[in-house]
DNA sequence: TGGTTATATAACGCAACAGGTATATACGGT
DNA sequence: ACCGTATATACCTGTTGCGTTATATAACCA
């Protein structure tokens, strides 16, 4: 899964959270993140180009400006990823699982859901 | 979030996808990421380091084994941290939203949810 | 206790990555 | 056309991270 391995850069999932907000152009952005971690608008263009190729985010030019925004697919992915892991807890142990599992998790589990 | 950094690894992510399945061994893991991705046994024993470090996982020796497992609190994050970035669409968009964002999102969804 | 299996660590090389400065490119205004 | 702003790219460098082989540590078994 491409998306999850661009969100493995806390900067870049800033910059996901940012636009969770709405659009915002890659000089917002780049101001925003500079200021929060201390980098420069290049290093910026270049977390925002990862998030790009990655489909994590989209980039329309509106003028002189480039405005970034979150393709809700690509986060989508990740809510399905945790949800296909998560499945286990909810229910449905089927074969598989072995006593020392299946005691192990319930030594454990208590919690949660 | 530590956690997602730790994910940001096709091989790491995998090995939480196996343990989604239950609870198995360091070298259960390591045989089947080792086949899958033609790695060493300690380079995945470093990889579950990772995750062990980021608190995605648990393991417990068990006799000369050690048991490895999801921490569910780990896959929370995930799903949360995608459902905060999520919220925009759910509605809600106060403020802040230009004229252009919005247009921009309507052009861009058909789908989701 | 000696051997075997299971897992982790050590030491090291290499490739990928992120960051910086300098610069190119594109657009809008005047 | 020219200048200033916005954004991206080039190029170089330092660091991080992953992989490998060799080895340590620990448990189980005969």
């Amino acid at each position: 899964m491409q998306v999850m391995d661009a969100l493995g850069d806390p900067v870049r999932r800033r910059l996901v959270e940012l636009l969770a907000d709405g659009e915002r152009s890659a000089g917002q952005l780049a101001t925003a993140v500079g200021a929060e971690f201390g980098i420069s608008q290049p290093a910026a263009s270049r977390h925002l180009r990862v998030l790009r190729e990655a489909g994590v985010v989209d980039s329309v030019p509106q003028g002189a400006v480039r405005l970034y925004s979150v393709r809700p697919e690509a986060v989508d992915e990740v809510e399905a990823w945790a949800r296909r892991v998560r499945r286990f807890w909810d229910g449905h142990l089927d074969a598989l699982e072995t006593e020392i599992a299946r005691g192990a998790r319930m030594r454990r589990r208590h919690d949660d859901d």
